[in-house]
DNA sequence: ATTTCAATACGCTTTTTACGGTATTTTTAA
DNA sequence: TTAAAAATACCGTAAAAAGCGTATTGAAAT
């Protein structure tokens, strides 16, 4: 019997995986959560085998409660339950020691063999990214972890009021400092992120929110 | 019996609402789409009576879908089922002729209330959203329906360049115009959207992709 | 047939950003 | 306790964007 714990905003979505996983009575819902702090307060009381974790959640996402997770109980087995289609968020999941990574678009037979496959041990993704997983198996072997935390906290609070529309000056006023100051944080912001532009910059941000920590 | 189409691309959620509306026996699902170009294929031989419809697909978006059903099959009732807790969002899928906007964490109940209460002739929103659904009937009334088409789509092809991180010139070159045509474009697009400057258009424009009609 | 709109392009000015630095102080970590 | 990283601030220049315009052409609508 694995014991799966559900966290989602989308209640559809909660009531049909519930539905799905009826069918099984080798699998078990044993809770669900509609954000990432209540997936933190149930772990401890209910210890899950499997987590399906969503990015998007209110109060704590699915990145900052992979990372709390990592840390206090390395054991539980996340899969990555979403619908960004996108390198790097496939990539700084993994990283952040996810086990698997599906879209919403997944059916049935794909759910349940994921989890069989990450409970005995391994990893499972998607179709479409299997590449992707083998770039990070290869990369970890080499064991160098090196885009831990990109930006500062005052980066990240200069990179949210950039995507909020302030110029530099603006900027300075509202956090009390001088506009050089803003415009240095900035320019090693670009450097970080290897970007060169404002219109880059705000992309990111948007497509990024949830491993900048923003909103 | 109320027959329902389904359009959503993650298979998840479809698999959830299937089993819920299991249980009721005057709701019939008829058939599913993973893409707005399937809904209308569907339509014209299935002849649903409502349908749920989710913004973000390939292919045909939600916003376009919508668009198309109301010219050609007015008499369909759509209720648009998503994630995006956006005012713009939620004003124009109303202003495009939705009936109803549910966010995909609505409860059962709630969804059956919602195609009940459709299916008589009135509308339907989650809580949060009746002060918007408020003010769209108000404005209704006017008639002066305004922001249809509001950008050309000369203009749309530079906001996607300007996405890209592309400046001025480099968008000149791209499209073999002057530079002075493309900062004129910024420009007429700056005064229809409000805004003022790059990161507050990326962000909209990320923001109301479905809108806009981008990527 | 005429108005409207989209697409094109130019002129001028100011503000803002981008990019190359350097440098001090404070905080954090080894 | 010493080195590294973060936060602060400045200097200068060039490029780009933003904010005023005006104006011509062609297509679409009325």
């Amino acid at each position: 019997m694995i014991k799966i714990l559900i966290a989602d905003d989308h209640n559809v979505l909660i009531n049909g995986l519930k539905l799905i996983f009826a069918v099984r009575d080798d699998f078990k819902i044993i809770s669900v959560a509609n954000n990432g702090q209540e997936v933190i307060d149930l772990v401890k009381s209910e210890c899950p085998d499997v987590i399906l974790l969503d990015i998007n959640m209110p109060l704590l996402n699915g990145y900052q409660t992979l990372e709390i997770l990592k840390s206090d109980y390395p054991e539980i087995k996340v899969i990555i339950l979403s619908m960004l289609n996108d390198k790097r968020n496939v990539l700084n999941m993994l990283e952040a020691g996810a086990k698997g990574y599906l879209f919403k678009d997944t059916d049935d037979k794909q759910l349940f063999n994921a989890i069989e496959m990450i409970q005995q041990g391994g990893y499972y993704v998607s179709e479409d990214l299997q590449s992707i997983l083998d770039e990070f198996l290869a990369n970890s072997k080499c064991a160098d972890k090196k885009n831990k935390q990109l930006l500062s906290s005052r980066e990240l609070e200069i990179v949210s009021l950039i995507v909020d529309g302030n110029t530099n000056a603006e900027i300075a006023d509202l956090l009390f400092l001088s506009t050089r100051t803003v415009d240095t944080h900035r320019k090693n912001i670009f450097h970080k992120l290897n970007l060169n532009n404002t219109a880059l910059l705000v992309k990111y941000a948007l497509e990024n929110k949830a491993f900048l920590g923003l909103q």
